[in-house]
This record gives structure tokens, C-alpha cells and sequence, in this order.
DNA sequence: TTGAAAGCGCTAACAG
DNA sequence: CTGTTAGCGCTTTCAA
């Protein structure tokens, strides 16, 4: 357990005792030199750096969280699906983190695994962050089984497009404008005079599934039409699909909307082969844009969320609060609506609708 | 700065110390408990377990980290995208980390950043992990600039489907399988009594691109086929369409192998635009098997890569390394081909090609 | 089977 | 502008 107390290849890497004695200055100085603190002279700044890099010195950060009690770090609580929106929205907090200078860690919500979240979130407090992104909230219905209840965070929580899933003491909730985008898309196909709009909801624990379905609603009561039943889907093509053979059989369905994009292609092959063209027949849109959505038969009108600002506001809000645990957490702005009409969508057929445009 | 010695509510967490003394050990004793150590009699453990309990206690990492020098963390290096193969990857990943024990850290390579996957790498050393994953490598190009040299790894790293990109003293390289399955489709196509097969490929500076590649180029070889020239695209659907146009202008492509399921829709669509019909006139084969494939039209035949597999066995080898510094490291199994024949290849068209099956 | 003592490498107060 | 002195809460020896 020698340890060279000069330079040369030790086997333990250099600590900070280590540049401060090649520099000729005290540790504490060193310490200063690398969190940037004001007041140490040029001159002795560069020494240090020269000497750190001679060494290749490189903070400990285990140290600097156990004398400074932060870790510096956020954990993310992701679904674990490689769906587009919760990986753009993972992809986005990544970036996002990094510019705060905060290092990331991710947690899945395990399948089999009856805490759900919770545990996510008790997993993450074991390892120390000193925030916590719930990217995706689900409501476990776990009201009055106390799950929620028992896990004590003390950490402020950013939920994206969700009220609290639990009790903590500062939640940040992050709009993703779900709802907004969802009354937007229903109005265009209102706009493009059908009667009314069908909804192919997404598995309503999800809240970006009950954002999506609010804001359909939202726009037809505002529109004084009538709210035909809902079918709920579980995100996935095949869903959407089953959804369809359904939807097709009904003349009425002139419009859907669609929670996802992948749940919008498997419906819009169903009713191809039940013999309903879209759009001449059935306007259908999506929700997301992915990738494909554009070169799919036919392209699909959809609408793209703006993972990477949401997620950056998001970000810049949960830092405030972390770092002014006192102050008013900062407001938040609605993120922009961008809906991308391709050709999916269509004037209902003449046959079924009155032409009117009834605004 | 007062510490309550006692139970009750103090302002900072308590600490082993705590739980020692209402256990009425020592210190040392709640450490072992919780550390799953021998020698602790059932009536101690349980004792400890229950003050702990009592006062919410949980162990600090940062602690841990800095007196056992073990970080019990891996970090993984993506590339940011929301691509479905990375994405699944990705999830692979955390899910076999969660199942070792270790928490899981995440570094993007940023966009403009030139030090790329090395800069990535270093961040992650900058927090201390004791594993890293590189999980979608590319080819920087950077022999010779000096950037691979300089950073020092000393923690083992796992690269999923490429030769090391930067020395390090312990690198695992992870088989995903892609050149067997890129084998597999091709034969696929030949089987079916194409003369040949023309090939879309990823952008070359991408590992997973060349695995592919190699897997194509092997099958013609070993058929002694004609090897038409490569078209490269960029994974995603709109430089597929791009390629389609190109490809659709030549009658001798009756078969053609994409990298990706994005390009291969793309491309798709613009073979039926320029009047060539998929699978009666063009055979057209993806990969990854995305959640739309079966809903497109036609259906895509595809392959689907066992992500998780690979990631399990990956992250078994990979902690292996880490907890036995000096054993030889274990060895890699190849991951099963799971071909999934859909609606998109079929016989090229009699015109065309001799119907020889020519085994 | 248990405990005491000694750090791990850094930041946080205070002095100068 | 710089240095000194204490810990942060664990794990690691080494004893008992």
C-alpha cells in the first residue's frame, strides 16, 4: 500500500495532494483551480493546470460528492421501450442534462416489478442524484396500497405531462403539449368538414395516452359535436390494427385520429384491405412523425413534438430548483404545436357528409 | 450544524452510525449487514435491519465509492438518436446492467463535438465509472490525429459489433450478429432464384453499416454472384426513397437488401412510384424488424436482432472483466438469426431471370 | 462472531 | 489571494 508520494507511474491514480505538490502550492488551491473559484493569480493557475495535466489528474468525483453532499448528477426513470416518442424524449433529457453539466443515470421501471416507478425512483435515491426526470408517467393505480407513500424523496422531481405520481415535496411538472397538439389535429380534420372525429387512444395509464384523448375531447365539445366511443389501443401497429377491422365495419367513421403513428399505419392497413380508402374514404391522422411516416401509403398526417425543447426547459427548471432549493421554481411556456399535413387526410366523402363548414 | 445524535428528525440523513447505535453494534457490524457479509449472527442482522428500517436508512454511495474505490457503475456511450436499433439497444443495455447490480450511467456523443466517442468516453472516466459500453460504435476517422491516444482507459470497455476504436488495455468486443443475419437475407433473395442482390447500404463509418455490408458481400461470394456496385445511404427513410429512384431506373435490380427498415420503406415507395412493383417486380428485404414493418405495405420481410440477448451477454462478460481484473476473459456465443419472411420478397419476374435455382 | 482505528480524496469553513 | 484544519460516511485492515 506505498503510495509514491512524488509523481512517476503509482498505481494509484493522482490526487489532487499530488498536482499540489508538483505545482508547489497547497491542495486547496488545486481545489480552487478546478471548480473555477474566483481569486487565485494567473500565474499559479497555470501551474496547477500544467502539473494536473503532467499527472493526469483527474477530480475524484466520489470525493467531491461525499464532502459536498451532491452527486451532481440526475436520474432519468424511463419505460424501457425503444418506442420513438419515449426514446426521442430519453435522447432529449440526455442532451439536455449535459448542458447543465449534470451526469445522467438512467433507470428503467422493471417489468414484473409491482413498485413500478416508485421503485425506479427509490433505485435512483440509493444511488445519490440530486434530481429526477419521470419521463414517461404511467398511473400504477397504486392508491391506498401505500407504495407511494413509503419512498421519502427529498430531491426535486421533473414529470413530463403529469400530475405527481407520488408525494414529493418539490415536482416540477413539465408540459409537453400533448393535449394542445391533439385538439390541433382534431380541428384540422373538423376543418376539413367531417362531422365528428374517432379516437384510437393509447393505453390510457399512460398520461401522454389521457393528454392526447383530453385534447380530442377538448376540441370536439368546443365544436359542439358528438363524442363517439373510444377505442383504446396499446401503441403498437397491431393494435391499431385490430382497432381498424372494428372502425371499418362502421360507415359513419369518416375520421381517426390516432395516439401514435405506429398505431395510425396498423389501422390504416386495416381499412385498406376492409376496402375504405384513405384519404377518400377515411382520413386518418398520427401523432409523433416517425421516421417513416413520410414514405408510408399514404404519407400520414401527423404532428411532431418537440422532444428536444421540452426537455430543455424541462432541465433548465429542475436545475433552478435544485440549485435554489428555496426559490420559486420557474414558470413553464407551451411548447410549440407543429402539425405536418401530408396525405392521410382528406375532405370526407361527399356521400356521407354535409359539405357545410359549419364554423 | 448540529447533529442529532439520537433517533428523531434531523435535518440530514442518517448514517450507519446511527443505526449502529440504536442497534447497539458497532459501526462496522451495520456495514456488514448491509453488505451481505458472513460471520453476523441472525440475531444481530436482524436487529440492524430493523433500525435501519426505523430510521430510513440507506447507505451513502458516494462513501462506498471513495473507501472501495468501486464506483458499481457502468456507463454506455450512444449516439443520441432515437433510431430503433440503437434505441432497442439501448434498452437491451439498462436491463442487463440492472440485472448485475451495477447502476447505469449514460454519455451521448455530442453532435459537433470532434472528439467524438473518445470525448464521450473520457466524461465518463471524468465521473468514474468501473465498465463502459460502447454500444453503437463508429469509425471516426481519427487515426493519426492524436485523439485516440490520449485518453488512457484503465476500466474495461465493451464494443458491440466493432474491432476496438481507441487503444485501451481491455477491450470486449460484443458479436451482435449482424454480418450472419446480413449473410442470411441475402441468401434469402438468392434462394429465391435472384440473379443477384444490390445492396443499400448504412453510412460506412458505422460499424453495424459494414457488418452489414460484409454479410451481403460474403453470401455473393460465396455463390459467385455478380457483386453490383453499393449505394449508401443514411439509415434513414428519405435517403432510401433517394436510393429507390436511383435503383428503379435499372431493369436488372429485381432484389435488393436495405440496412435498415426505414430505408427499406423508403425505398419501397419509390420503386411503386417509378412503376416497379415490390415484391412482383422488386424483391426488397429491411432490417430490425421496427414495430410497423408488418403493417406497411407490403409487409416488409426483415430480420430482428436479439438486442437483449446481446446485451446480456455482453454486460455478463463485461462485469466479469471488471470483478476479475487478471482471469481471461469469457467467451462470446453468437446470437441466433431470426429471419421473418413477410410480403416484400418473392421470385424475380420471369422476364428477367433464368428460374434456375442454381445449388 | 464482533469491534477499533485509520484512512479514501475532496470541499467547507475559517484564518491569515 | 492563499493556506489550515476538520470532517463527509463508508470500507479496510488488524485485533480481540
Amino acid at each position: 500500500m506505498t503510495r509514491e508520494t512524488g509523481r512517476g507511474r503509482s498505481s494509484t491514480p493522482p490526487r489532487s495532494a499530488d498536482v499540489a505538490q508538483l505545482a508547489g502550492v497547497s491542495q486547496k488551491t488545486v481545489s480552487r483551480v478546478f471548480n473555477d473559484e474566483a481569486y487565485v493569480s494567473a500565474d499559479v493557475r497555470r501551474r496547477v493546470l500544467k502539473a494536473a495535466e503532467e499527472l493526469g489528474y483527474r477530480r475524484n468525483n466520489a470525493a467531491r460528492a461525499l464532502a459536498s453532499g451532491r452527486t451532481r448528477s440526475i436520474g432519468v426513470v424511463t419505460l424501457g421501450t425503444a418506442l420513438y416518442g419515449p426514446a426521442s424524449l430519453l435522447m432529449g433529457v440526455e442532451r439536455a442534462v449535459r448542458d447543465t453539466g449534470y451526469a445522467l443515470r438512467v433507470v428503467n421501471t422493471v417489468e414484473g416489478d409491482p413498485t413500478g416507478i416508485a421503485g425506479a425512483v427509490d433505485s435512483l435515491l440509493d444511488q445519490g442524484v440530486d434530481g429526477i426526470v419521470i419521463s414517461e408517467p404511467i398511473d400504477e393505480g397504486g392508491d391506498g396500497d401505500g407504495t407511494e407513500s413509503s419512498v421519502r424523496v427529498d430531491v426535486p422531481v421533473l414529470v413530463c405531462g403529469a400530475p405527481p405520481p407520488f408525494a414529493a415535496p418539490r415536482v416540477l411538472a413539465a408540459g409537453v403539449g400533448a393535449e394542445l397538439m391533439a385538439r390541433t389535429v382534431t380541428e384540422h380534420l373538423l376543418d376539413l368538414g367531417h362531422r365528428t372525429v374517432h379516437h384510437l387512444a393509447g393505453p390510457q395509464r399512460w398520461y401522454a395516452a389521457r393528454d392526447r384523448l383530453d385534447g380530442w375531447r377538448a376540441a370536439l365539445t368546443a365544436h359542439g359535436r358528438d363524442e363517439p366511443p373510444v377505442v383504446e389501443g396499446d401503441w403498437s401497429a397491431a393494435s391499431g390494427y385490430a382497432a381498424g377491422r372494428e372502425l371499418a365495419a362502421d360507415p359513419d367513421v369518416t375520421a381517426v385520429f390516432a395516439a401514435n403513428d405506429d398505431m395510425a399505419i396498423g389501422l390504416i392497413r386495416a381499412l385498406t384491405e376492409a376496402g375504405r380508402r384513405v384519404p377518400e374514404d377515411v382520413s386518418v391522422v398520427g401523432f409523433d412523425d416517425i421516421p417513416v411516416a413520410a414514405y408510408v401509403s399514404p404519407p400520414l398526417t401527423t404532428v411532431r413534438q418537440p422532444f428536444d425543447a421540452v426537455a430543455q426547459e424541462g432541465l433548465k427548471r429542475l436545475v433552478h430548483a435544485i440549485e435554489n432549493p428555496q426559490a420559486d421554481p420557474l414558470a413553464a411556456s407551451d411548447p410549440p404545436v407543429d402539425l405536418i399535413v401530408r396525405a392521410s387526410t382528406a375532405p370526407p366523402p361527399p356521400s356521407n357528409g354535409r359539405t357545410s363548414t359549419q364554423h
